[in-house]
DNA sequence: TGATTGACTGACCGCGCGTTCAGCGCGATG
DNA sequence: CATCGCGCTGAACGCGCGGTCAGTCAATCA
């Protein structure tokens, strides 16, 4: 057999992610604190106890789906790392396909929000910071380490790469989440159009 | 009499205003979701019914505490945007403004993240929507409105001045916010230098 | 086909929250 | 000094949540 798993493994991997996907359409019309797991079950077709026995409790049910989609974010973003192009392009690689994501799992902006800040008990927050930070730092890392590499090339100005990263990367959020909300057609180009022509020259006329 | 109001006026004000800063700086410490009504009392020095006296229930507390907030950044940014100056020093007073203010509020920044997309149920969400997004809109708008008079004048380039006004708002706020939580001492000038310049000429070489 | 398993269920539990309100104490009044 | 008014208190209430676990039943086994 290729694989050693057959049956319960499928089975075992569809519900956990029909229960995360669940999970995410629920937090994205109600809001982190407001989804209930009753509404997270109902949503998945399930029982709130199914659940159970396939986390441990809410904490994990969250940050395993939030580092899920996180992970395929980052695969995107990687393949347009990794490519060997001048920066613009790069940029304009890098920003298609966050702005590409983002439409295809429009449920996911909200959870992605949310997890910036931890919340709760000084324990939970711990705990939120050390799983759900640092898909936020590695992606902000990331960043900054290619436009470093561009800076070192001569093909940017040099200033702080991880401030300008942050920058990059909130703007440019702030842009394609508010475009994937209004419901507005297609303008995955139009966007990546916008970014990459501010970013890389400004507005000064 | 200057005023047709003395002691009890006078008293009335100072505790709503102790109760909001109690307030903002719980939900700065434990977050939106988890700051709960004791833990505000008990910050602001009051007992848990006390608070019932000045607001009518949990979401009005969050909602005045948010608006006045909200008006006093707004009212430093308009006098950075009512200058008669050129556009490049008007960014970087608005800029300024917004820098100083999230510094001397250090608090005020969970809470204002919070309130960016409503939680709850469907009337909950239909409530903040009316009375904390007007405020996030027209503070776009109105940074829209300044990149539109510039664009007009041929100070800067035309594009979309709101979607132009979401990047620059979001951006900055991304890298003023990483500063003010990362307790690093005194920078304004710097953030501000570093956005001025980065907005305007962009990263390009 | 009867026995056995275990994935799944949902009524139930305890807790902690927002909210209430009967009562307390203290300054003002006469 | 007795009375009153009122700002304030915090124990108590009900609700709705996350989490549990005894029971169900279809699939599997012998």
């Amino acid at each position: 057999m290729a694989s050693s798993k057959s049956k319960e493994e499928v089975v075992q991997e569809f519900r956990v992610q029909s229960i995360q996907e669940a999970a995410m359409r629920v937090i994205a019309r109600k809001g982190m604190a407001a989804a209930t797991m009753q509404e997270i079950a109902d949503e998945a077709g399930v029982a709130k106890g199914t659940i159970y026995l396939y986390f441990r409790d809410r904490d994990e049910l969250v940050e395993k789906t939030f580092e899920s989609a996180m992970s395929q974010l980052h695969a995107r973003v990687d393949t347009a790392i990794e490519l060997d192009v001048p920066f613009d392009q790069k940029l304009r690689a890098m920003l298609g396909a966050v702005s590409t994501f983002f439409r295809e799992n429009r449920e996911f902006f909200r959870l992605y929000i949310s997890m910036r800040f931890p919340e709760g008990s000084p324990q939970q927050q711990r705990r939120q910071k050390r799983t759900c930070q640092p898909q936020y730092q590695s992606r902000v890392q990331r960043v900054a380490e290619v436009l470093q590499q561009a800076m070192d090339r001569g093909e940017i100005g040099v200033t702080d790469p991880r401030r300008l990263a942050l920058f990059i990367i909130e703007g440019s959020n702030a842009v394609i989440i508010d475009r994937v909300m209004s419901e507005a057609p297609s303008s995955v180009d139009d966007d990546v159009d916008f970014l990459t022509a501010t970013i890389l020259g400004g507005i000064k006329k």
